[in-house]
DNA sequence: AAAGTATGGCCCC
DNA sequence: TGGGGCCCCTACTT
């Protein structure tokens, strides 16, 4: 096994060329799968599945038959009785049941593109009971059903100081922000499991560093498209986090699942262990240790990296050894999800954890139960993040559903300056979502993440990539391709470029900017097209979609027939927002 | 083509 | 405080 090169093969989205994907094999391997990512939506046929199978099922059943039926479910069959009273009772049972709840009178799942929601539940949204996903105030109407926040930071004049430079440095500097929403190129199933983590090269521009759930890393140039490496020694299961060496971009730390932190040369694949918290092997799931969050400390050379029963480990990364002993940072046993130094203080640490706490440490005098600040969210925190320039700010990603963000550290942190709603829920097969900043954004009001739930676009539902701006709880943008079906919980920008990348399931794609070409083709295109009556709809379906308008901006255009109207904001802000006594 | 499965948080006792 | 069972928009493979 040593570093092996797999390819699997690379597709390239050619700049309009009659906008078809151009499909790359990247080098003739054993195994040709190329099962174009097909199908998902086969079912238009909504409505008859389930009728046709029934006798003679009158079709209104909700009523009577919510009540009538549901005890006919729990009892013998003798209970068929008095639904008209011929024998077979037994085929009461070919009622719709709702999957989720499986009580009968209304179902749960996919409309052709629309997921109709089981109205038992709480609101997969923003979980809150009387209503459904799709009537969820905050997907509706942005800013609606706000909460205004407690009060933040309890204005000092430092932070008026603070806020009116920061506040004039956006208004005079703001650049133009591209959304990096055009599809470029793409790398299907390149891994062999779903992408857990990405990571850009530093220095070398065009390259990607990408690890899986199986613990495989990949290095692709995604200029170069053929370039593409993996190494499967590194590690045994989930790559959790990467990080390249500050001061030898050669080198890359990798933390997994399998317990150890890896040292690896970018060129050669060849890796040194700096750390590995199960030296005596597998004893159970009760004391295996797995490492998610790491961080470097490049001032003093320092590695910090936590395990999932909550302790924190320094590690000297030239000597290799751990340093000092582990610190208890979450409640014990608990995982620790991330860890994130702040960019302009270093001894400064945040982390993140399945407590339902983010915290903040002083990594100098650090002591169990001695945080600076917690931070304290709903349910499990996926990341914490400072804000990438000035470390001011927070943002962290919640399974509550809910993105927060403080807008300075040094005021009162007692509550978020902000909570926006929007889906990420947790999914134990999914890469944990993570709101991420643009690090080129130095008014630090951008970040990216995935969406959970679907939206119909033209028929197909698909799980687009948000950009939000964070101060307001606007949705930027939402970007989607049509042959992406798959969700993408992992997304990275580009550290200069305008570039971002996505992870979903097993495949990574890359995204950049309309240019100035296109967007004023699409313009023209979409007036002919307008012209056309009615072309550009209608195909739909049928797996590999016509991709004539990938931009959800232009949608529908034509409007009126399809139904499928999009109701965009699938979330909102809370706090700050104006509005409401 | 339906069924199976890998999996993590959380709820309840 | 620990373990068993449950689980709402998965992405596959058989």
């Amino acid at each position: 096994m040593g570093p092996t090169t797999r390819a699997q093969f690379v597709y390239n989205r050619r700049r309009r060329r009659g906008g078809r994907h151009v499909v790359e094999d990247g080098s003739d391997d054993e195994e040709q799968r190329v099962d174009s990512s097909s199908s998902s939506s086969e079912d238009e046929g909504d409505e008859e599945e389930a009728e046709a199978s029934g006798e003679e099922v009158d079709e209104e059943e909700e009523e009577e038959e919510t009540v009538a039926a549901e005890p006919a479910a729990k009892l013998p069959p003798a209970a068929g009785e008095k639904r008209g009273g011929k024998k077979g009772p037994i085929t009461i049972s070919l009622k719709k049941v709702c999957k989720v709840c499986k009580r009968t009178g209304h179902e749960a799942g996919f409309k052709g593109a629309v997921y109709i929601d089981c109205p038992m539940k709480p609101c997969f949204l923003c979980k809150m009971p009387g209503h459904t996903t799709l009537t969820c105030p905050h997907r509706v109407a942005m800013e609606h059903g706000v909460i205004p926040a407690p009060r933040m930071n309890t204005n000092t004049s430092l932070d008026y100081v603070f806020q009116s430079q920061v506040k004039g440095k956006i208004s005079m500097v703001k650049p133009k922000f591209l959304i990096p929403n055009q599809l470029e190129c793409g790398n299907i199933k390149f891994h062999q499991r779903r992408v857990t983590c990405l990571e850009f090269h530093p220095t070398k521009n065009n390259v990607l560093l990408s690890g899986d759930k199986k613990g495989l890393l990949g290095i692709w140039d995604y200029v170069k498209l053929h370039e593409k490496i993996t190494y499967d020694s590194v590690h045994s299961c989930i790559l959790n986090c990467m990080k390249i060496d500050a001061t030898n971009d050669g080198l890359l730390y990798t933390a997994s699942s399998d317990g150890t932190i890896s040292c690896t040369d970018l060129d050669t694949g060849i890796g040194s262990s700096l750390l590995n918290l199960n030296p005596n092997g597998w004893n159970g799931p009760s004391s295996w240790r797995m490492i998610y969050g790491m961080e470097l400390n490049t001032d003093k050379g320092l590695l910090l990296v936590a395990d999932n029963f909550g302790f924190l480990y320094f590690l000297d990364k030239r000597s290799k050894t751990r340093i000092g002993h582990p610190v208890l940072i979450h409640k014990k046993g608990s995982k620790v999800t991330s860890l994130h130094c702040n960019p302009a203080q270093p001894e400064v640490l945040l982390s993140s954890g399945n407590d339902h706490y983010a915290r903040i440490w002083d990594t100098r005098k650090l002591e169990a139960n001695s945080p600076l600040v917690g931070l304290a969210h709903g349910r499990v925190v996926n990341s914490g993040y400072f804000s990438p320039q000035s470390g001011n700010k927070i943002l962290t990603t919640c399974q509550d559903n809910r993105i927060r963000v403080w807008d300075y550290i040094f005021g009162d942190l007692q509550s978020p300056s902000r909570e926006i709603v929007h889906s990420h829920d947790f999914n134990r097969h999914l890469t944990p979502f993570k709101a991420e900043w643009d690090p080129k954004d130095y008014t630090e009001t951008v970040a990216v993440i995935g969406r959970y739930i679907s939206e119909n676009y033209n028929g197909v539902a698909l799980h687009p990539i948000d950009f939000i701006d964070t101060s307001s709880g606007k949705l930027l943008a939402e970007v989607t391709d049509p042959d992406i079906t798959t969700i993408s919980p992992v997304n990275k920008l580009h550290p200069q470029d305008d570039v971002l990348a996505t992870g979903s399931s097993r495949s990574i794609f890359i995204w950049k900017p309309k240019t100035e070409d296109e967007l004023t083709e699409e313009r023209t295109k979409q007036k002919s097209r307008e012209f056309v009556y009615g072309s550009g709809s209608q195909k739909k379906s049928n797996g590999k979609h016509d991709n004539s308008s990938d931009d959800d901006t232009d949608g529908d255009s034509g409007g009126k027939n399809k139904k499928a109207k999009k109701t965009r904001f699938t979330h909102t802000v809370k706090g700050k927002g104006k509005s409401k006594a």
